[in-house]
DNA sequence: CATGTTAGTGTACAAATGACACTAACGTTT
DNA sequence: AAACGTTAGTGTCATTTGTACACTAACATG
């Protein structure tokens, strides 16, 4: 034991809220603890935070350790510390949630966990510690934010229909957007940058598809333009 | 040195932000620190976080002791704790910001500071540690939530005229707004009791004074009723 | 009683939102 | 090759919301 203090001092743990979208649902990524406490139970990746690591990148580096995922859209949530919420002493946990296009990234367990595992948002089993109140923490951020900041991307593989983009919003927001009306909205904030590409493998007639323009954005940004879905 | 880890653990304390309002201006508690490092220089007042308290309490404790403020809105903004912030050693702050009503409050400075002073939002002095960051982004975070949650009456007495709350808006905005605009929107929302009293003590025509019905605003709330300026 | 200062009020125009239905394209089935 | 099924893509009108704007009333003060 060669770290004292003269105080004592609690533990620091990061955990991140990992949303995906497929064709239907929302979904988080859950791992499966393999060691105790709560051994075998479904709890949100994370772990323990290094003296000598940044926040964001002890985020990164449990992220990448026990689910395999790397550079993913990472946003800091909250931190919470109530006193008893871990079973072996005071822990401090600085919560993260994460967005991530679901068709890029294969998910697979490492460190600490048995398993990884995407469950619908609507569909997650009981979880260990108070990672249920996180969870429902970032629900929230997630769709109280992506009404007013473009972050609903980072959801989309880079090249989306307009379909896929309306779906995401209805998804997440979790009520039907009407079709005219969106295209009308989101074309005419001019962020979308229209290829000459149509999507590929369906059985009807083929949409369009459109990529984010991150620069026009910023640019508008500077000048007052506010996104709002 | 009674407290030994297996591994070394970052120190924990938390910051405040404290807004206030007075005629003129938006204004945040500064406190003068009294002890090094940066001993004489002007900081937000925040302590270590106690093992056995949790963060908000530590919030309010830490208040209490360097300003003498009690029971003030307060609420979580963001967790530092990049490597270097603190020239000691690593340390992480959770920092809150909180909303006092100026006219009520004694402000007297107390344990670990030699003064506790109200700034100018604008008028700040160079601070200790990452500081400016933190007033920057509370600053921000204020701005942003003052138009989407009816915080602002935080700020205010309990008996307010529609100028006041005019005029708070205006100085967290930083914009001027339409009179006759504002009073059809905030009288409009029906979040507003209108009292049977006067404001007294002005040299003009005294304005009617309302009180912010919390009672109301819940109830409307739940039936899908979204507060905005 | 004249002056200064703020309270309190309504209208008209512009912009944004929301509701709504059909044809075109294209792969699949028969 | 024709019919079918499915989604793409498009415009208008009515309603609501936002914005710009100016005068009279009340009241304390000198």
């Amino acid at each position: 034991m060669p770290h004292s203090y003269k105080y004592a001092r609690p533990a620091l743990t990061v955990d991140c809220v990992v949303f995906g979208l497929d064709e239907e649902d929302l979904k988080v990524l859950l791992i499966e603890r393999d060691l105790p406490p709560f051994e075998g139970q479904w709890a949100l990746p994370g772990g323990f935070v290094r003296v000598d690591e940044s926040l964001d990148d002890a985020a990164l580096r449990e992220l990448q350790e026990e689910t395999g995922l790397k550079k993913v859209f990472l946003e800091q949530l909250y931190t919470v510390g109530d006193l008893n919420r871990d079973p072996r002493e005071r822990v401090i946990t600085v919560t993260y949630y994460a967005l991530v296009r679901l068709s890029n990234h294969k998910v697979q367990a490492a460190t600490d966990a048995r398993q990884a595992l995407w469950f619908g948002i609507d569909d997650v089993p009981k979880l260990a510690f108070d990672h249920q109140k996180i969870l429902t923490m970032a629900h929230e951020r997630l769709r109280g934010k992506v009404r007013y900041q473009p972050i609903g991307f980072e959801l989309l593989p880079q090249k989306f229909t307009l379909r896929q983009l309306q779906h995401l919003y209805e998804v997440v927001l979790d009520r039907e957007i009407d079709k005219r009306n969106f295209r009308k909205k989101i074309l005419g904030m001019e962020i979308l940058e229209e290829l000459d590409e149509l999507e590929t493998d369906v059985a009807h007639r083929a949409a369009r598809l459109y990529r984010f323009d991150k620069k026009a954005y910023r640019k508008m940004t500077k000048q007052g333009f506010n996104f709002e879905i």
